[in-house]
DNA sequence: CGATGATTGAATCGTTCGTTTGACAATGGC
DNA sequence: GCCATTGTCAAACGAACGATTCAATCATCG
C-alpha cells in the first residue's frame, strides 16, 4: 500500500484540501472541478494541470484516507494475533482492530471529524461500483484477513454463516459513518451526542453479540466481556 | 400513505418501468431522461409531458416501492403487538415486521429480485439527503413506531443505547440490500446463494443478538465448541 | 365527417460539465 | 541576461443534461 503524499503548501495542496472537504460534504458525484477550484481560489484549469483529471484527484483523495486506515487495521490484527501465539485472537479485539482505525486516523486530517467519517463511509458504500482498483484490492485483502481471524475466534460458526454476519456488521459500521446526522435528527437528540470513543464501544459490543449468536458459553463469560476504553 | 398507481399500458407505463429498472441498476443520479426515454422507446419529451419533470418521476418511483413496504411494516407490527395484549411483542417478531416486507413485496414488482432490493436499499441509503418529503416522513414515522416497540421488548436497555443499536441494525439491513453482489464477489461464492428467506432468518438472529447484548438470560448448559470449519 | 383534446416527434433552448488551448508571468540554473 | 521550466489565467471546446416549443398525428365523440 503506497503512501499518498500531498505537498504542504501551494495550489496543489489547496486543491486537495478543497476536494476532500467537498467530496465529504456532498458526495463524490455531486462535486464539480469548478466547485473545487472555486473553493481553492484557483483557476478552473488547475485541477487538470496538477492532477491530470478530476478522476485522478478523486482517486488520490480516496487512497489518502483509506490506505492509512487499512494499514492500521492489518497492523492491529497482527498485534492481536501475536498476543496469544497459537491461540485465536479475542473476538472483541478483532472487531476493534477493524473499527478503531476509523477513529484513530481522524486526527491526521484537516477535515472536521464528521466530514472525515462521511468521506470514509462514502468510500465503503461505493464498493463494487467504481472504486479505484487499488482501493478495491485493499478492501478485499482486509476482508479476507479478517474473515480468517473471525473464523478462528468463532470456530463453531459455519463459514458461510460467518461471512453473512461479518457483512451485516460491516453494514452497521458504514451506516454509522454515513448517517450520524440522520440519527441525530430521527431521534431528536435522544441518541445523545456521545464521543466517537463511546460509539466505538457500542459498536464493538453490538457486533460481537451478533457474531456470537447461537454460541453457548459459560455463564461466567456470558456477561459482555469488558472492553478497555479510555472514555 | 397514498397509494401510487401506474397505468397498465401505454407510454406512461413504459416510461415508469424503464425508469425503475434504470434507477435500480445505476442509481438515482446516474440516469438521464434520455436513458429512460430511449429504453422506453419514446421521445425525449415524454418524461416531461407525462410526469412534469425528471424529479417527479423519480419521486413517484421511490414512493411506489417504499409505501407498500412501510405499510406492511406497520401492519405487521400492529399484529405482533395485538397478539399479546398488554404484553410486549417478542423481539424477533418486531425485527421480522421490519424486514420481511422487503421480501414479501418483491413479487409485486416487474423488476428482478436483485434490482428490487437494490432500489429499496438506494432509497434507504439516501435518507437525509434529498428524499421526497413524503417518504422521509414515512420513514421517520416507521422509525418512531419501531423504536417504541423495541423499547417495550427490551425495557432494560437504556433509550439512547437502544437507538444506537437499532441504527446499527438498520445499517446491516441496508447493506444487505445494496451490496449483495459485492458479498458474492468478496467471498468468491463462499457465502453461498441462499434464498432470501434464509437471509432473512440470518438477519433476524443477528439483529436480535445485537439488540439484546448485555441482557442476562437464564441458562444454561455449556456446550463444547465444535470445529466445523477452518481456513 | 369534422372538431376537439390528448399525445407524439424533431428541433432547439440555456446550462453545466470536464478538459484543452495558448498567451502570459514567475522562477531558477548557467 | 538568457532560456527553459513551471505555474497561472481567461477563454473556449464539445458533449451531455433537463426542459421547452410547436407542428404533426392520433383518438374520441358530437
Amino acid at each position: 500500500m503506497r503512501a499518498v503524499t500531498v505537498p504542504e503548501s501551494g495550489s496543489k495542496r489547496k486543491l486537495f484540501d478543497a476536494a476532500e472537504e467537498l467530496f465529504a460534504a456532498k458526495g463524490f458525484e455531486a462535486v464539480s472541478v469548478r466547485d473545487i477550484t472555486q473553493l481553492a481560489k484557483t483557476n478552473v484549469a488547475a485541477v487538470n494541470y496538477h492532477f491530470g483529471s478530476r478522476e485522478s484527484l478523486l482517486n488520490l483523495v480516496m487512497a489518502r484516507y483509506m490506505s492509512p486506515v487499512n494499514e492500521e487495521r492489518l497492523a492491529r490484527l497482527d498485534a492481536a494475533e501475536r498476543k496469544g501465539p497459537g491461540k485465536a485472537a479475542a473476538l472483541e479485539e478483532i472487531i476493534e482492530a477493524l473499527a478503531r482505525p476509523l477513529v484513530s486516523q481522524v486526527r491526521k486530517s484537516e477535515l472536521s471529524e464528521r466530514m472525515f467519517y462521511k468521506l470514509l463511509g462514502r468510500i465503503f458504500a461505493q464498493q463494487g461500483d467504481g472504486l479505484p482498483p487499488e482501493i478495491e484490492d485493499q478492501l478485499r485483502h482486509v476482508f479476507e484477513r479478517f474473515i480468517r481471524a473471525f473464523s478462528k475466534a468463532l470456530p463453531s460458526v459455519a463459514a458461510d454463516e460467518l461471512i453473512w454476519r461479518v457483512h451485516l456488521m460491516a453494514g452497521g459500521m458504514i451506516h454509522l459513518l454515513t448517517h450520524q446526522d440522520v440519527l441525530q435528527r430521527l431521534s431528536q437528540g435522544a441518541s445523545g451526542l456521545p464521543s466517537m470513543e463511546a460509539t466505538l464501544g457500542r459498536f464493538i459490543r453490538f457486533a460481537a453479540a451478533g457474531l456470537r449468536e447461537g454460541i453457548e458459553v459459560e455463564i461466567s463469560v456470558k456477561k459482555s466481556p469488558q472492553v478497555m476504553f479510555d472514555f
